[in-house]
DNA sequence: ATGAAAGCGCTAACAT
DNA sequence: ATGTTAGCGCTTTCAT
């Protein structure tokens, strides 16, 4: 392995010198032209590549930023965290994934493990940093730049979906359709925001609701999807957690005989973006993952550069209904 | 920022020592059960992290490898990713993501990005280091673990989909159906590997074969359906590229007022988890990305551990025909 | 059972 | 226009 070192002897300069023309301050430090030519060829020549490891030691930072989520398997999140690789790079900065299988347990590992790796920054989506843990108390003591992508952790910079306007729409939507009865169906914890909001929708439109829990496996949802068809009080209408899940949530009802959306509507969440081009397209509540991680990062880019957490600081994304035919 | 020196001070040792505990190597250094005791606690208070950039820098190594691949947009990818990083961390490993929008110039920078950073060896879903490449020449000349996810270039470790048995049993199937032209959806360069494949099977079966290039856009796979809809000679089956573009062109198909399959067989490719779920059932040439994923990381721990190349190690991943209800 | 010292590759303040 | 020097935080060999 080439070393900075190794160029300084075979041009016969210093280190110093080298390291100034590799990281172009040859300007700035007055550097001949003829040593900064010799000195990038040999470069050149010898296949030299900086050591990420000496340089973040020296300086002190990575300019990386790191992600946790729970994985990449569902197709809202592969897109967003495509997004935000893409706005990362952007920002000059690199970034770490950690998925956690959505365990508490590993979102903390992955925290430390992002940590110990000396990231600038992190973004957490995940409601495993509590103002109880370690993790928290870590945040606060160094003023270590990280922003929630969930729920409020004390005062924590936040960014939290806000499910009630497309959830008031949806419902909305399904009451003018006729609907006079629709069923949530979805797992927890994962339905701990979402649910409230539809409850409440529901209330407010004079909608029956029910509650179809079901776990996060597709198989899952199409047994959900199945008792669901069978059952004799069925809803006309279905709010499914995840767009995702409502595909298999149709094609369970297929399967049983039943046409959407003449038998049973069917809105989902998240609007991915295959979603329009299933059949029938889907009806989705839809949210901005661009707006979540674009605030993100401005924000994780400014507490590096001012040193301090932006405590308190907060931004609501609000979700909206998409209308395809679904629904 | 809390340092081996600061816990040592602390307790009243060396770093030496502190190093040693916390790396769990008492018994073999004989450190006292007390010191033990002490050095933990004093971690545990001034809040310590190990600092990944001087452990790798001291030793090394990095304990990661990188994957740079196109993005995370297509699920095939995504799924194929998450398992990826399952795996690397099940190897004591973590895994860096480079993802490069599938620019020949961008998985090159990726690659120097990767090596900058240290990782211990790379899978590259890409066929940009070709024998010409500066990276190609110090993968020998460093003896460099990585292993290529594509093409094979000269003698570098090589993992390959063979399409060849999934496409005949396609065709074959149609032929069964009694179709008696087939097109193929699909852009390029993504179908180097592909499409003569596609002409091979078909010249095999006897059946009339077409092309319909397309781009990767949704929008633009949806144009390309149009066009196939009204053509005066319409093909009575369609082979698409990937899963996600069969599922849009089995949409545009839709508008158009076809039916699928009775008026079009349509058959994707990779067999993505929701392809069984749309409507209809999607019929596939499936392929493993476990497969692919355990085996180059099987190859990248034994070069890691020899130092050296696997020079031509080949493995060729098949494909199989899923046949569900499009098709 | 523990310490001293050198070194990993690079940066940066201070010379000259 | 370039050199000297002192770290950054950790591991490791060799002493004691």
């Amino acid at each position: 392995m080439t070393t900075l070192n190794d160029i300084a002897k075979h041009v016969g300069v210093t280190t110093t010198t080298v390291s100034w023309v590799l990281n172009n301050r040859q300007k700035e430090k007055r550097i001949s032209p003829s040593t900064c030519q010799r000195v990038r060829q040999a470069a050149q020549d010898l296949d030299y590549r900086p050591s990420f490891s000496a340089q973040s030691l020296a300086k002190g930072k990575t300019s990386s930023f790191g992600l946790v989520c729970g994985g990449l398997a569902y197709p809202f999140f592969a897109e967003m965290i495509d997004f935000a690789m893409h706005e990362t790079r952007q920002r000059n900065h690199h970034l770490l994934l950690a998925a956690t299988g959505w365990k508490l347990e590993a979102e903390l590992e992955a925290f430390e493990m992002l940590l110990t790796r000396g990231v600038d920054g992190i973004m957490m989506y995940s409601n495993a940093v509590t103002p109880q843990t370690d993790q928290y108390r870590y945040i606060h003591r160094q003023q270590f730049p990280t922003v929630i992508l969930g729920q409020k952790s004390g005062d924590l910079p936040l960014i939290q979906t806000d499910f009630m306007p497309g959830m008031m729409q949806a419902v909305e939507h399904l009451k003018k359709r006729g609907c006079r009865s629709v069923g949530y169906v979805g797992h927890w914890p994962a339905s701990r925001e979402k649910f409230p909001c539809f409850e409440q929708a529901c209330q407010y439109h004079g909608m029956q609701a029910s509650k179809w829990p079901c776990q996060t496996p597709h198989e899952s949802v199409l047994a959900t999807s199945r008792e669901f068809a069978h059952h004799r009080n069925r809803p006309d209408a279905a709010i499914i957690i995840a767009d995702n899940s409502a595909i298999v949530f149709m094609q369970g009802l297929f399967q049983e005989g039943l046409r959407v959306p003449d038998d049973v509507a069917v809105i989902g969440s998240d609007d991915i973006s295959i979603g329009q081009y299933i059949n029938p397209p889907l009806t989705t509540i839809a949210r901005s993952s661009e707006m979540i991680v674009t605030q993100a990062l401005d924000w994780l880019v400014e507490m590096t550069q001012q040193k301090k957490l932006l405590l308190g600081a907060e931004l609501c994304v609000p979700t909206r209904l998409v209308v395809r035919q679904s629904a």
